[in-house]
DNA sequence: TTGTACGCGTTATCAG
DNA sequence: CTGATAACGCGTACAA
């Protein structure tokens, strides 16, 4: 509100051109002169010109703005999913508007009401709340990141294969009992192939197996005591058997494993230990663990890709919508620590 | 592209006002009658009428934009911080352009241009790069959060007291020697005073103590070796004394206190540890780790609160710039838990 | 309570 | 190579 902006019509009454040349000084540069492109860049920062690019949204339409809605940026899994969105910047030019979602559907629906109106050309949902057929009916393309996803594209780490390679290397390592641990997760969502094929792959090598799912708990705390209650079990229950544990994530992982050592005071030969995502707790543990590690940045890059492509389709004359939403898988990779032989 | 977008003027045409009305409904409602905001309303969802907030800030010049620049988001502080300046969306209802800026100055100048260019209103800092004098040159409200700030309002943890509070704790502990362990960090940062404290402190209480600023390393394993050296030197030169060690971050806390574990196998009496931030690590670690608690809640919270203060002065008539920068500072809380006795 | 006319800063179209 | 003119969608004096 201050003085005013410096805009076209400023630089072309001083230079005596059109506003048009201005405007094409940026956008068509070669086809002015090298005289006159020098005269108006002259102009320009005698005049302190800068510009604003909200009015160049407006009158072509083009906003390079992205949506991106994550549930947290408390999990390390989704802060360096967006510091990767983020990066790709670089590549891009695409500007994000992030929102933050945990309250539920409705707060979700007011935030993409609200990206809509600033006209983003494309979002990225890593949230649960909203389905993917309500997603689906913004008309506007949508790449759905590690989330239940039939009407929309989607990137997700290959869970199966991930879970797969850690139950194999317990199998290789000749445990006697394999035990994952996990939450209760529903059949839709994606994470819920680390079940399926640990269970299996357990079946086609013949080997004992013990599926917990009554992890729980909406605090460190809580599910601390819920890891410690399975711990306490599994001990009793599987006294002098090698066992194998395959943990949901990291950070289950790590319980485990200081519940181990705080009794033991270190890893004993009867247990092998591997977690989920490669978060950076599995490196910081007490001992190096054992993970199947997400490739969040082949994530983020692929998504990017997609969802740039689609974007580009829409600013075609005849848009093709997308027959069909594409579905995309990353291989995660089996990084061995110190908490399997 | 595709269809255009219904605008003011289609549901000015179906309701037979005119687009002034139209923009009163959203603006002054009160100012139509109910049977007319009736109509209007109906004719909004028959047409399926979406906002363009664009348009409208190119016509009022409020954005409702905040730009954002951290360093990255792979560091717990940045990310938190991050997710608490995100949910003061329910509060303030500005949206946020957010940056990622690791590559130096020119970069960072780079977005800071391409953030002006989309009329945001204030800016929140978190990098280095730039000097406060360069941020404050933008003309433009700008809230620095830990870090250098002489030209420009900021707010930060008073790190001074933070680590005040960890100093004391270790000397009523009755520690023989107290060792505080950190990288070179410049005077002008902020968390230079936990070191200024430190010192103070420990002369003024006349304990011994040994600072070790030798810490430095890009990666996990780099920083590792430094710690491994030191707690090897630690050992050697204070064998039977009791040591008090204040580490500059839970991270150095953490591997300090697995070092400690992986010779001892417990924590031993002759060893109490004190780290800073609070970071999910110092509970997740083998022993919950005692540290001081960087609020970064209510230190996102003030800078929203300086910041919109700042940004609302921008819209008045006669704008003061704020002949002196507001410096705040927020009091850490002393998290004690069990690697203190 | 409602309408007219114009401005916000840029791009697109057509003309020359 | 350059320019006039009309969009883009909404807000706001000023007038009625």
């Amino acid at each position: 509100m201050a003085k005013k902006q410096v805009t076209f019509a400023d630089i072309a009454e001083y230079t005596h051109f059109s506003k048009t040349t201005i405007s094409r000084y940026f956008n068509h540069p070669d086809s002015l002169t090298l005289e006159n492109q020098e005269k108006i860049s002259q102009a320009l920062d005698t005049l302190g010109y800068k510009k604003n690019k909200l009015a160049k949204v407006l009158a072509n339409g083009k906003s390079e703005f992205i949506g991106i809605i994550v549930p947290n940026l408390y999990l390390h899994y989704y802060s360096e999913m967006l510091t990767q969105l983020l990066s790709s910047y670089s590549n891009y030019h695409y500007k994000f508007l992030v929102f933050s979602s945990e309250h539920g559907a409705e707060e979700e629906q007011q935030y993409i009401e609200e990206l809509l109106s600033y006209q983003i050309e494309g979002l990225i949902v890593l949230s649960h709340t909203l389905s993917s057929q309500k997603l689906a009916s913004y008309q506007i393309p949508v790449i759905a990141i590690e989330r239940e996803a039939e009407y929309i594209s989607s990137i997700t780490t290959d869970n199966y294969m991930g879970s797969l390679q850690a139950t194999s290397l317990l199998i290789r390592d000749k445990c006697d009992i394999l035990i994952h641990i996990n939450v209760n997760v529903e059949k839709t969502v994606p994470a819920y192939d680390r079940i399926r094929a640990f269970e299996e792959t357990c079946k086609e090598y013949q080997v004992p197996y013990d599926i917990d799912l009554s992890v729980s708990g909406n605090s460190y705390q809580e599910i601390l005591n819920v890891i410690r209650r399975i711990f306490t079990r599994i001990e009793e229950k599987y006294p002098n058997q090698k066992k194998g544990i395959f943990l949901a994530n990291d950070t289950y992982a790590n319980m485990f494993l200081n519940l181990i050592f705080q009794k033991y005071g270190k890893l004993p030969p009867t247990y092998e230990i591997i977690g989920f995502d490669n978060s950076p707790i599995a490196s910081e543990s007490i001992l190096p663990i054992t993970t199947v590690g997400q490739q969040i940045d082949v994530i983020a890059q692929t998504a990017m890709e997609l969802l740039v492509q689609q974007m580009e389709e829409q600013k075609k004359r005849a848009p093709k919508p997308l027959e069909k939403p594409i579905h995309k898988q990353i291989t995660p990779v089996l990084i061995r620590r110190n908490t399997t032989s």
